[in-house]
DNA sequence: TGTACATCAGTGAACGCGCGTTCACTGATGTAC
DNA sequence: TGTACATCAGTGAACGCGCGTTCACTGATGTAC
């Protein structure tokens, strides 16, 4: 074996069993036993189980976010001033993550089901780590995302973005499942591109919807019907 | 002390900690602290942590899936044979969820909190028990979405009933949160009937989306750019 | 070229800790005769 | 009415287990002189 491939051993272990059950039910001893490494490796290369998930983080999202950023740059260069639509910036965004190099053809998935996990599975120092580390891309894609829908109030944009990041971290995450599913229900077969395909049209009308909340007399009138 | 308020007072302390923090992060330790219990007590009454986890869900599961089948008992005879409309069948949904009686006022979010947690924390035994006590009313409203969006094709609609699913179990599982986040940064407080309220259109509108994929050049053509 | 030392990746075994569960037990209440 | 027994909610302490982490150690490789 080549001199420390350990490393990233332990983080192509740790990788796939985070996204297949999440952090807290993930023992090192799992980890390090499918990688084929000592216990005690992981602590003596990372320091920690908090560090070691940081670092599984770090491998994935750090060349996307540039890759994100050289896109959101080309596409602002290619509008010229005007703003890019919502389309627009949603695609940049899908594409971006689909052409991602992939380890394998898990990769997509796994990706997505790990971003889904930061999002869901509450561990603060996660959090704390991938804003520190990321939230530059992110608040440009926030800001596109304000630009190509002025129409929206605030309030509006922000509770439809929690639900766009919903749809999109909940379906990508278990998109593995979800395609087993489509094949034994109807005897189609998808792909990870096709349902990215499909989802973005669904979030571009959701974020379009008239903002004028249709509440039905029972919900505006008194509480008890 | 009345004779065994104990069953309730573990069932209260579990659901508001489960909702807070998931099943594997909540201790029985935790659970009967909070409780004012002794720790033998949750075994005692509810045999092991799996079916105390299941005694949480069923206490509110039952009585809303009875009104939920009521209200679309109601909806059905309303419409007289047409299928109800995709609105008011998302609707009705959400009303139903909305308009349980709440054992105080973080109850709602709780409960929303805690179908989220159950569709995304993967406890495989919860996940059974859950298909086999209330797949009836699911598989209802499933039929309801069907009826009301006939233009679908079965591809187009299975997806986009997974999109909603995500936006809305996302959503109102960090509910609370986002409320909190919405008012440090906008100044603006939130209900979850609000929330419920703004989610409903975005889902409709999505829902309706044209069936025709608007597939980028980048995607449709060469892998690689 | 040879020797002494330093560095470094990796190891095996143990550490203390919090976990879910078990068990023998208590004390109050109900029931039979 | 009194006594013996049964039932039942609840208890305190301990159980074994898997966890993340630590530590003294090994053996290979590099470096200084």
């Amino acid at each position: 074996m080549a001199q420390s491939d350990t490393v990233d051993r332990i983080l192509d272990a740790a990788e796939e069993l985070f996204a297949e059950r999440g952090f807290a039910e993930t023992s090192l001893r799992m980890i390090t036993s499918k990688a084929n490494v000592n216990l005690a490796a992981v602590n003596y290369h990372f320091g920690s189980k908090k560090a070691l998930i940081h670092a599984v983080f770090a491998r994935f999202l750090t060349p996307f976010s540039s890759t994100l950023e050289a896109a959101f740059d080309e596409l602002e260069q290619k509008c010229q001033g005007k703003p890019p639509t919502l389309n627009q910036t949603l695609w940049v965004l899908t594409e971006s993550a689909i052409r991602m190099p992939q380890r394998n053809e898990k990769g997509i998935s796994i990706f997505m089901r790990l971003l889904g996990l930061a999002y869901t599975q509450s561990q603060g120092h996660l959090r704390k780590f991938l804003e520190q580390e990321y939230g530059q891309p992110f608040s440009r894609f926030m800001r596109l995302l304000k630009e190509a829908t002025p129409e929206l109030s605030n309030v509006d944009r922000y509770w439809r973005i929690q639900f766009m990041l919903g749809a999109t971290a909940f379906t990508m995450s278990s998109s593995d499942a979800l395609i087993d599913i489509l094949d034994n229900k109807l005897g189609v077969q998808a792909t990870v591109q096709e349902i990215a395909a499909r989802l973005v049209p669904f979030l571009a009308e959701g974020m379009k919807a008239p903002d004028k909340l249709q509440v039905p007399p029972t919900l505006s009138g008194a509480t008890v019907a």
